[in-house]
DNA sequence: AGCTCATAATGACCAATGGTCAATTAGGAA
DNA sequence: TTCCTAATTGACCATTGGTCATTATGAGCT
């Protein structure tokens, strides 16, 4: 192998690692997860297959590593603008809604790929990304709702464990159903930019009747 | 073939293609859909592997038939005792989430494999389900939202398409997160009976929140 | 440079499984 | 009993996730 700088082999299968990783995020992207194979994943990546079993064990392990990848390109709730968090709770979800629509335009891979693991039936699969998003909470929506919390712009009558569920519940369906039509055709209107942003507020302002502190100004 | 009664042969294909659906939601219920093979249901309900092709095409309708079966074992909404709908939309809400809670005790594979339906991946067989669903809406969904409409106990400055999508979106999740735990571990408290029903009161009260028309005595 | 050797990488191979189809069987009609 | 259509079968095929003995690589040493 020839290498101009002294390059660390460590390095190195790092920098493979992270390849077949992003080959893996674009064809589980284009193809659904049964729909394409170890094989084609390390041709194009240009290793063998053995070497990516080598890496990740199983195709299930690679996927629930293109899985982290995708998260992991998306941002936190609390890493909005300043000026849109410290407008508050709702504010934010609003923001990042928006921001769904935008950036899934410039690039639906790995939205496309966090859809395929909420939409897993491989339950050993399913179980290891459930712990992942529990355990490493890549979207900060416990630190959010505490956020909301400390503002008081969340009711506190009810527990922070079934309001996180139900942000986590809803964010999720939402941006599914904005990423693809197939799973729940028309709700947001298709190609008809007004209807759809129509419905985004309103469901906004779902979540807000749902979970909001009443007793803050969020009139009706 | 030995027959006592001169049975018509359409009557033994069906009772055929039943069984074969029957012992499918086991196997699919206890393995997972890709746990299990076309082959070992066929063998389980007596047939040949050919027959299960030949019945259903593929797999995947196979399991499009086991998962349309199973949606059929359950009620819509307004099937509801008369005495729980004539207290109104939420008092059936609350009664379907108890009666699952006894009904998973009872049966708990046709739960089982509307779960696996709901988060299938593969993207053929999750277009058939939506279409099934919006198609059929075996539930009842669309009409049970009517009903509370016309009874003045939802809002109306929010299209019923999507207090529709909210309510399937929010019993869909709450469903199988009462079915299983791995999907939002903990959430319904395990074990512990009081937090559980605790969890699942709130879960209607802000669900009320969120659709109910508020100016009709949703005391807050 | 050349040698050594631990480690990474390879791809032929295996087993499992969804799907096919020519051959066989079943059973109703005459 | 015979014939014929249609259902049924199960051997067979192609694909693919996964394994592992073999090979290639390159860092360190002389």
């Amino acid at each position: 192998m020839t290498v101009g700088q002294p390059v660390r082999a460590v390095a190195r299968q790092l920098a493979k690692r992270e390849r077949i990783v992003a080959v893996a995020m674009e064809q589980f992207a284009a193809s659904g997860y049964e729909g394409c194979t170890a094989e084609s994943i390390a041709a194009a990546a240009g290793v063998s297959k053995g070497a990516v079993f080598g890496y990740f064990g199983s195709k299930a392990g690679l996927f629930l590593a293109a899985y982290q990848q995708a998260t992991s390109t998306f941002s936190k709730y609390l890493d909005a603008p300043a000026e849109v968090t410290e407008r508050g709770f709702f504010a934010v979800i609003s923001h990042w809604l928006a921001q769904t629509q935008h950036l899934i335009g410039q690039d639906w891979v790995p939205y496309r790929v966090t859809l395929l693991g909420n939409y897993c039936s491989d339950l050993q699969l399913r179980r290891a990304i459930t712990q992942f998003l529990w355990r490493d909470d890549p979207y900060g929506t416990q630190a959010f709702v505490r956020f909301g919390i400390e503002r008081g712009e969340l009711r506190t009558d009810i527990d922070a464990a079934v309001i996180v569920s139900m942000v986590d519940w809803l964010m999720d369906r939402c941006q599914d159903a904005i990423v693809t039509e197939e799973l729940d055709p028309g709700l947001f209107g298709g190609a008809d930019q007004q209807l759809r942003e129509l419905r985004l507020g309103q469901f906004v302002e779902l979540l807000r009747s749902a979970i909001g502190n009443w007793a803050i100004g969020t009139a009706r």
